[in-house]
DNA sequence: TAAAATTTTCAATAATTTTTGAAAGTTTTA
DNA sequence: TAAAACTTTCAAAAATTATTGAAAATTTTA
């Protein structure tokens, strides 16, 4: 396998786990693409290279964009706009969390906060508030982590992981 | 609200987490409905109640046993099977877990040590590798953080996680 | 053993999501 | 200012994924 082949592999491999994490597969593809390009791309290098529309491409760089995990460049003399990914991945991976966090956790925890205020108190309803209760427990937690993942210095997922590990 | 409008508002809240996250939208409800019965429910009872066809039920109920977060349950008098959500939160999450790390993570991680391998020394090559290297890393980190999850006892995500947040 | 009850399968259909591509909009140049 | 270069939008089409429902298979009862 060549260079240019392991990065084909790389790109649909990358592409395949975003779909099965409910990301949009072009989306993760034009993601890697920038990811292991050594310059900035245009929107008809990409077009090219993954055999997709002029839409397609504008669509998914504008999410990404969005989500903070590619950036507009311009090259001197040129007059299209060029992009390039961060090729630092922790904070790829710190980018991601904080906006499924914002845009998908915190939603889910006002809403089993909101439905544990019901006022009924048979053993039903006990039981229905207990599940609701540990629901959140885990949400909450999970929430936690990310945040701190978030937060802190690039590293702190490995370095406080490899501390747990060694306890 | 009342109780049964607070387990309706909750099976919908946790059948859209589902879809955002990749996982079918029926199958996260049928989940959440056995998670809030205080009996086991039959593929009629929730036939009706999520107002969905024999035929999914049947195909959801399965794969949520194969997840190993649902059981088949006897009850006596009665011919047809009923279905039971575990109530521990913990397992699921751990379940859950499990499943994901082995069906997507460990694929993905196998792939990027494969490419890897490529032999060439351009220093193209050598970018493409440090970008594959820093992915393994994070991939390696988050699965890392999951294998632990699951194999300690119950409550190791909330303690440990506490314990950090103390430092 | 055979009829009844129940579960499973899967081709057809429906719903949802993604992609296209051409038209409209914007920015730049001359 | 207007033509050229480029970007954005979005309705329609394509692709993908989920759901139905009736027939086949299986299990239970009598």
């Amino acid at each position: 396998m060549n260079l240019e082949e392991a990065k084909i592999k790389y790109i649909q491999t990358w592409g395949s786990l975003a779909t099965s994490w409910g990301i949009n597969k072009t989306m993760a593809q034009v993601h890697a693409l920038l990811l292991v390009s050594t310059n900035p791309l245009s929107a008809e290098d990409i077009m090219e290279t993954l055999k997709i529309s002029r839409g397609n491409v504008n669509m998914n760089v504008r999410a990404l964009i969005d989500w903070g995990i590619v950036k507009k460049e311009f090259v001197v003399g040129e007059r299209k706009e060029f992009f390039v990914a961060d090729k630092d991945i922790w904070e790829l991976f710190k980018q991601i969390t904080k906006e499924r966090k914002k845009r998908e956790i915190e939603p889910v925890l006002k809403v089993l906060e909101d439905l544990q205020q019901i006022k009924d108190n048979s053993d039903e309803a006990n039981e229905f508030k207990k599940v609701l209760s540990d629901l959140s427990t885990v949400t909450t937690s999970v929430n936690s982590i990310l945040e701190n993942a978030i937060k802190a210095d690039e590293h702190w997922l490995l370095s406080n992981f490899t501390r747990i590990l060694k306890k």
